[in-house]
DNA sequence: GTCTATAAGCCGATAGAC
DNA sequence: GTCTATCGGCTTATAGAC
């Protein structure tokens, strides 16, 4: 058996982590509370993790890199449709989306994680994706709304089946769009 | 002159907290900082206010009252179009869309005044003047994605004037609704 | 109405034993 | 890897003088 890359500890930490976040929010979710779920102490944790920032930051990590990877690789091959560019977005929040959950419930935690600037531009550059660099306001609030709405949705329905979600909510978003 | 109903030094704490939670979010602005922000010690806080409870339910209740109002006139009078819906909910957001802003920047502070569940009937009952009592998971997106995608387009475009914005964001969500 | 002084508690983080 | 014990700092909130 190899040695594993993260400890099975620290993995466990970081899953009452956020099982703790969508419960109570970000800034509710104490290390008191994390280690007392987890069943060890306080200072426990800090040999997993050098502090509470890094460990809200291993959590949000895996969204960041999957969408800067998403948005590099529209970006060079600009000649997707709406909904297929939508799509591959609906794709990568969903799969984090435990982590999307957080971060819409309080997107406080970016700016603390020097996240804001990077997500504020996720916006931007979509928004040029599907309309090019100088949209019009009416283009903006389009953008906003369908992608927006996109995220609500993936965070809302956490019951309904993939498949259907997936096509309820690209219907909305591109009907947004006019498209 | 009448004695004021409410003290003009409450009102500028409240003022200061409004433009505290703004920068920092509800959670970051501690009493001291907002004292300090009027020019008065923490202590006289609660002279004016008997808990940092109390101060951020009086911030927030104006926003209610207003959404709790619209939604039971036009529950009384079931004839109205979506656009003229929308329009009205448009604006009670914008009038008050500093304590929107507060709301959307961090929902977490809805459960804590134990408002999480009327704010959640608001989405549930626009869901039904929209699309009647037993919505399909296509039109509960539709209605997430307009009803959200208005309340983002009010915080974030700030410097848009009011009417073009208000068109602008209404035509999107009437477009998400396919009508 | 505002002040000084302080209580009581939680926070993130560290020291050092085992 | 986890523990006990603790530090310094912040918080909401109160007591009591002026």
């Amino acid at each position: 058996m190899p040695r594993p890359r993260t400890s099975e500890t620290a993995e466990r930490i970081r899953a009452a982590a956020l099982e703790l976040i969508a419960e109570k929010g970000v800034q509710q979710a104490s290390l008191r509370e994390i280690a007392e779920r987890v069943g060890i102490t306080k200072p426990a944790l800090y040999y997993h993790f050098a502090s509470r920032e890094e460990l809200l930051r291993g959590l949000v990590q895996p969204l960041v890199d999957d969408v800067e990877e998403l948005l590099a690789r529209l970006e060079s091959a600009p000649s997707h449709d709406a909904r297929e560019m939508l799509g591959a977005y609906f794709d990568v929040t969903y799969r984090h989306r435990a982590i999307t959950k957080m971060v819409m419930q309080d997107p406080s935690v970016l700016a603390h994680l020097d996240l804001a600037a990077a997500v504020d531009g996720w916006r931007r550059r979509l928004q040029a994706l599907l309309f090019g660099p100088a949209p019009t306001l009416a283009q903006q609030t389009r953008a906003t709304v369908a992608v927006g709405g996109l995220g609500d949705c993936t965070v809302m329905f956490t019951d309904a089946p993939f498949d259907e979600l997936r096509r309820a909510t690209l219907d909305a978003a591109c009907a947004t769009l006019g498209r």
